[in-house]
RNA sequence: GAGCGCGUAGCUCAAUCGGUAGAGCACCUGACUUUUAAUCAGGGGGUCAUGGGUUCGAGUCCCAUCGCGCUCACCA
């Protein structure tokens, strides 16, 4: 990396270095030469886009602060799965649910996979997870409660927490209703019986030995529990701070819902002779309606959604966008932030290293971002939008690449898949974006008398074009028929004569209407060049027939039924 | 009750340590041997929610007010 650009790192506004400048404070205060982030994760379902976007965020300040140590400092981020948190509901996506009502309370690591896949529920969902984030390419350390705190990591802060028992319970008590404080126990002991993690009030503790004791309210008997070696976790709070305490963790951001466990974590962080992290408040994701997307309402958008209709980057310069935001995350937001990746990827060449350092892309890519794809040369050259690929595919009528495909090549004839890889993969997205959102919007109507007699004389002008027709030659014709009707015909349009009048829009209207389900469309001629000229004949009997509406019908009523 | 975010063009939003307010869509006009557009050129349109303050200069920083929305206060 040049040396401007990391002279200007020192001072860019982009909120990743802001963060990491954050860092390069907290290290000279401390003189310490390693730094650990640290991004939660609960594997009671599968992984949330908000889990990928706070993994997203973290690696970018992660870089950032690369960039400003020189490489001097050394890294990690541990990916933390709360995966001995006992399972509380049975979620709705997910098989064998009678299996798993059997099994709640249970630690979600102790508890069979519904799917049969895994060792566990938990190491099912974990592998989501790693799945997801190796598959964007991030440099992570996974970590998991349960063998945490079975390898005893946790037993010095434990023990210690257990000495300050009272401290703790302090910090806790005013935070909670008077009902729930006379019940709270930071310390939730695993039956060693059931399995179970129990949220039972202690009827005492003995910081020398290490335990505690309680009473299984079901069967009135009592236990002395070790709070090390894993046979007891804790709270989610005090959880959170013992982890940051153990490990040292010294940069996490969290949602703005947990400002007020960020603060009252840290207390205790400090009560155990620790250093919170520093830390970041992002504003959350809400669906079309504003609503926040939860994992349990299941609105909004999964990962897996976004990736069926725009590539991971995308993803990535949405998560960079303005993160303090409240953002409506919806399947109309897609578009706009693939467009926006790839004009920051152009923008990125012809930019100053300070201005570079703002850019999206490259806190997207680390530093290094592609070059973009462009069609045509010299003074010509262009890059295909998005949005322009999703007018290719509404133009061609088609969910198949290859026919957006043929459109491009019409203008650009040494494109291919081989040379335009990423363009490729865009044009794949656009088709299926088509699909599932334009498609559904179609209307199609019926024709009337004169429209049938209209489409009818078409389908006998196309029958005595040859199939290589050109679309000039098609367009004049069709000009041809629309002149020979009297509601088509414009005598106050430019050139026309009583005895040769110009067209209406009418005439071009119907057909979008009729053929295509849409009131506007591509320059007709083009099209049925395009889609072809025995095709076209094909889609005008079936209008004819009824059955574009029929079949249009049919479409909605199976997405319905999946919906 | 506590905390946070947002008010910029008709709509959706940009504006990178303060320096002449921009884009997309929409709309209007014109050109391309007839009005259709993955074409090109041009145009209209904003009291940057309101009122103060700091400054040579504020959409940007500070204070207040109004409006909209979200989150937390049971669990994670």
């Amino acid at each position: 990396m040049p040396a401007l650009l990391l002279d200007a790192a020192n001072t860019a506004p982009a909120w990743p270095f802001e963060e990491a400048r954050k860092l390069m404070a907290r290290i000279k205060r401390s003189g310490q030469t390693s730094v650990l982030f640290e991004t939660g994760y609960g594997p009671s379902g599968l992984p949330h886009i908000g889990t990928f976007g706070e993994v997203a965020r973290t690696s970018m300040v992660k870089r950032a602060f690369e960039i400003l140590t020189r490489g001097t400092v050394t890294t990690k981020l541990l990916a933390f799965s709360d995966d001995m948190d006992g399972l509380r509901k049975v979620p709705d996506n997910v098989p064998n649910k009678d299996m798993l009502t059997r099994h709640i309370g249970e630690p979600l690591s102790r508890i069979p996979d519904p799917f049969g896949t895994h060792d566990s529920f938990a190491a099912h969902n974990n592998a989501m997870l790693r799945g997801f984030l190796d598959g964007f390419g991030f440099e992570y350390e996974f970590a998991s409660a349960t063998s945490y705190y079975r390898a005893g990591r946790f037993d010095a802060t434990l023990l210690r927490m257990l000495a300050r028992y009272e401290k703790i319970m302090a910090i806790m008590l005013p935070s909670l209703r008077q009902e729930r404080a006379a019940s709270y126990s930071p310390f939730l002991p695993i039956h060693p019986e059931t399995g179970v993690v129990m949220q039972v009030p202690l009827t005492g503790h003995d910081a020398a030995a290490g335990t505690i004791d309680w009473t299984d309210p079901a069967t009135g008997q009592t236990f002395t529990t070790p709070v090390t070696g894993g046979h007891c976790k804790l709270q989610w709070k005090p959880d959170w701070a013992m982890r940051w305490c153990a490990l040292g963790v010294d940069y996490e951001m969290a949602g703005k819902d947990l400002i007020d466990s960020v603060k009252l974590s840290g207390t205790i962080c400090r009560a155990l002779d620790g250093t919170p992290p520093e830390g970041f408040t992002y504003e959350l994701f809400l669906d079309a309606e504003g609503q926040k997307i939860s994992k349990s309402k299941g609105n909004g958008l999964t990962i897996d959604e976004w990736l069926t209709y725009a590539g991971p980057t995308s993803l990535s310069q949405f998560m960079f966008q303005k993160p303090t935001a409240a953002k409506r995350l919806h399947f109309d937001v897609i578009p706009r932030a693939v467009d926006d990746y790839l004009s920051f990827i152009e923008a990125y060449q012809r930019q100053e290293p300070r201005e570079q350092l703002g850019n999206p892309v490259f806190h997207i890519h680390g530093g290094a971002p592609p070059l973009p794809e462009f069609i045509g040369d010299g003074a010509h050259r262009t890059s295909l939008s998005f949005a322009m690929l999703l007018n290719l595919a509404a133009v061609a009528n088609s969910e198949d690449p290859a026919v957006i495909w043929g459109f491009v090549q019409r203008h650009a004839k040494a494109v291919t898949p081989q040379t335009h890889p990423r363009l490729d993969s865009l044009i794949g997205y656009a088709a299926r974006y088509f699909r599932d959102f334009v498609r559904p919007a179609k209307s199609y109507r019926a024709p009337d008398a004169v429209e049938t007699e209209v489409l009818r004389n078409l389908i006998a002008m196309l029958n005595t074009q040859p199939a290589d027709a050109s679309p000039e030659v098609l367009q004049s014709a069709l000009y041809d028929l629309g002149r020979s009707v009297p509601r088509y015909q414009d005598f106050a349009a430019k050139g026309a004569t009583p005895e040769r009048p110009g067209v209406k829009t009418a005439f071009f209207s119907m057909l979008y209407e009729i053929l295509l389900g849409e009131s506007k469309g591509p320059r007709f001629g083009s099209f049925i060049a395009l889609y072809g000229v025995k095709p076209t004949v094909a889609l005008i009997e079936q209008a004819l027939d009824g059955q574009l509406i029929a079949q249009h019908q049919a479409f909605l009523a199976t997405r319905g039924a999946a919906a």
